[in-house]
DNA sequence: CACTCTCCCTGAAAGC
DNA sequence: TGCTTTCAGGGAGAGT
């Protein structure tokens, strides 16, 4: 599932299509998570890609006629590059057709995910952008921010880490990973956290995320970059999935917070 | 406002 | 073996 590692990953994948102009659009399916703008859409024709960036979790494609497409992939979205294109595939939503004679497809069994579009000078005033807060590998994602953000806050590190209002881009799996990393609690509450251990924190996202990037990301599930390659982190993974495995003799455990998986290590983790 | 819960969806995995 | 049920999760919106 797309987190920011396989976000990033597949921003920088899409480059292969900049200055490349847009020849045809098809669209599939009326409906994802939201209506597909299908009618605003068909602006694209004709218009070259500036540029393929990341906001958060969200795929952004700049076009030279100042509109942008913003993908947001969901959980099991998926962007794909293809060199011939005949028929459409299994869960296939939109394909956008460039002048080099490839195909940018959005595929996405789930429909979890969503496309949007919008002027380019208007990014920043759609609601779900504008919330978001400081990305998590943004640098001036600092100790005091974060302290700042959860110093009188009930609820547990593991929500705060995935609350995208808070810090943009860790979802479910990697604030597993991070707090495993920081051996810190999913289950200590934020106002619970001195500077110390919020430093502990930002350096294990950083660390982590980083990691993943290289890696190409993880590919649990369908999660491959759009060049077609398979991202391997998931091979790093320590706690996720790993429930009753040992880690330095002590048992992983499983846990469900607020509805989502969460693993660790109560041994290691305080 | 701040928080938690529910829901959208399909395929894989578990259960029977 | 094969059918049925459960589970997975991002994030908006409803509910408290």
């Amino acid at each position: 599932m797309p987190e920011l590692p396989e976000v990033e990953t597949t921003v920088n994948s899409l480059n292969i299509l900049k200055n490349k102009k847009v020849t045809n659009l098809q669209i599939y399916t009326k409906k994802l998570r939201y209506t597909v703008p299908h009618i605003k859409l068909k602006k694209i024709i004709k218009s070259e890609l500036i540029q393929s960036r990341r906001i958060s979790k969200y795929v952004i494609l700049d076009f030279k006629n100042n509109y942008t497409l913003i993908i947001h992939l969901g959980m099991s979205g998926r962007l794909k590059i293809l060199k011939n294109y005949s028929s459409k595939h299994k869960h296939d939503h939109l394909s956008i057709k460039f002048n080099n004679n490839s195909y940018l497809l959005i595929n996405d069994p789930r429909k979890f995910g969503f496309v949007d579009f919008i002027e380019s000078d208007k990014i920043y005033k759609l609601s779900y952008i504008k919330k978001l807060g400081i990305d998590a590998l943004d640098k001036k994602l600092s100790i005091e921010y974060l302290y700042k953000k959860i110093k009188k806050s009930d609820v547990l590190i593991k929500q705060i880490l995935i609350n995208q209002h808070i810090v943009a881009g860790i979802g479910n799996i990697y604030a597993s990973e991070i707090l495993f990393d920081a051996k810190i609690s999913p289950l200590k509450k934020g106002k619970s956290l001195n500077k110390y251990q919020i430093g502990k924190i930002i350096k294990s996202i950083r660390k982590i995320l980083k990691r993943a990037v290289e890696s190409g990301g993880s590919s649990i599930n369908d999660y491959v970059s759009p060049d077609g390659t398979l991202g391997n982190f998931q091979n790093n993974f320590k706690v996720y999935g790993k429930e009753g495995l040992l880690v330095r003799g002590f048992k992983i455990k499983k846990v469900i917070l607020y509805g989502r998986s969460t693993f660790f290590c109560p041994e290691i983790q305080k």
